[in-house]
RNA sequence: CAGGGUGUGGCGCAGUUGGUAGCGCGCAGCGUUCGGGACGCUGAGGCCGUCGGUUCAAGUCCGAUCACCCUGACCA
């Protein structure tokens, strides 16, 4: 991508309304844009980033064999309407609108219903069973209070999957493989080691559900953990009784403000038996589908993985999410004409081409928050080299020419 | 939803006792500059969130409404 050919541009100043980190940083950066609160639209660079923690999701998920499908945002009142989430009083965050026939529809807040009812048309029998099926689709709630930036919008990406099991063990089961593959994706993403996995409330048919939680100044959620980080619980559910349960007597636990960045939850027949998804076994007896939920906010993690690498320069990506690899300068006729040779050669580099100076070059790189930046400048060409920077610790390293396509 | 705050060119802001809207950044042209957001000159761009009212006259006063921000409540 050449600078000078996008539409994008960068902002001296944050907007005024903008005043999370994640937020102030991506919209002026250029990744964003602000619509309404809590209500964004994704640019190229920002796109990039999605498309890039949508990767390494999908990758995992499709690692334990669960397949994606894409379902509608629209939803039908009658499955809801069978758990009784479509009223208002169960479900506040609902946006609603009508058919043209006058008929309500709903804006998906989340799937639980209609996979279900659409699952009733291909499950019968247990040869049907396990199913792993997930989406990346676009939420809507409609928040009382959009805000921190992307971390809590209106309308969101999430990726979620759904289980379908004949047997709680057999659930279970899956329930261990989905925990791993999420440690696996944090990782990936960068933010594992202050990422884990947390008690929280279960609900109906289980005693906890589990999150995952980010240690983040600006999260909504406060998390309790013990000395070694073993042990993490959800504010909610900390007390005496559960860590008793837990078998924790007389530990010593820290709090912590988090961002919940996903959860899973054992739903057993929550949505099944309203909705009527059953199997028969091999005795040929109706049972209902053991279920699960697995959930992954994807632009809230952008929001989060943003708000965690950053300073007062600007952003600073893992090399696993970062839009570009390379921000590439080059300074002076010579260097304008290398560069150009190395940005025709390859598709992961960002190149300010701009007919702008290089401090504003150098400026925008750091706010853009590319992992390496390249320059090539009569000094570096004295050398017979490029210069290699690296936005998260600033070392500087040159790379002769001739050694430029095995180094990059 | 409660409390507090804010709406003025693309962004950040100023605008006094009501009297034909200014500044910085950005943008366009010319020139000088060119490894950390340079400078000079010229210029384009806003009926001041919206609707109504008071007045000879409203960005400014009054009412309503919408939106945005912060704190709290809420958050399967």
């Amino acid at each position: 991508m050449r600078l000078s050919k996008t539409f994008i541009k960068t902002l001296r100043d944050a907007p005024k309304d903008e005043t999370a980190r994640n937020g102030a940083l991506l919209v002026r950066a250029g990744y964003i844009y602000k619509e309404m609160a809590g209500i964004y639209d994704y640019l190229p660079l920002g796109l990039r980033v999605i498309e890039n923690i949508k990767t390494i999701i999908r990758e995992e998920m499709n690692r334990i064999g669960c397949e994606e499908v894409l379902l509608s945002g629209l939803q039908n009142p009658e499955p809801w309407e069978k758990t009784g989430r479509f009223s208002e009083s169960e479900v506040d965050i609902w946006f609603k609108t009508k058919l043209a026939s006058g008929g309500d529809l709903g804006l998906a807040p989340t799937h639980e219903e209609p996979i279900t009812n659409m699952l009733k048309n291909y499950v019968s029998s247990y040869k049907d069973l396990p199913l792993y099926i997930y989406q990346f689709q676009t939420k809507f709630r409609n928040e009382l209070r959009a805000k921190s930036g992307i971390l809590r919008g209106r309308e969101f990406l999430m990726k979620d999957l759904y289980s379908f099991h004949t047997s709680e063990e057999d659930l279970d089961v899956f329930y261990g493989k989905v925990e791993e593959a999420y440690r696996k994706i944090f990782d990936r993403l960068g933010i594992g080691e202050d990422t884990f996995e947390t008690f929280a409330s279960g609900g109906i048919f289980s005693k906890y559900s589990h999150e995952f939680q980010t240690l983040l100044p600006v999260g909504e959620d406060t998390i309790y953990y013990n000395k070694d980080k073993s042990i993490v619980l959800n504010e909610e559910v900390y007390n005496d009784e559960v860590l008793a349960d837990l078998g924790v007597t007389g530990e010593k636990f820290e709090k912590a403000t988090s961002a919940e960045v996903g959860n899973i939850f054992k739903l057993k027949f929550k949505y099944s038996e309203p909705l009527g998804l059953k199997f028969v076994d091999e005795n040929n007896t109706q049972k209902p589908v053991y279920m699960g939920c697995y959930g992954i906010g994807v632009s809230r993690l952008m929001g989060t993985i943003a708000e965690k690498f950053s300073d007062e320069k600007g952003l600073i990506w893992p090399e696993s999410v970062a839009p570009f690899k390379y921000y590439l300068i080059g300074i002076g006729e010579a260097g304008t004409k290398l560069a150009e040779e190395i940005y025709d050669k390859r598709d992961d580099v960002l190149f300010d081409d701009r007919d702008v100076r290089p401090g504003e070059k150098f400026g925008d790189a750091d706010l853009i928050g590319i992992p390496y930046r390249i320059v090539i400048s009569d000094k570096t060409l004295e050398e017979e080299a490029i210069e290699i920077t690296n936005r998260a610790n600033g070392e500087t390293k040159l790379v002769k020419i001739e050694e430029i396509e095995k180094s990059l």
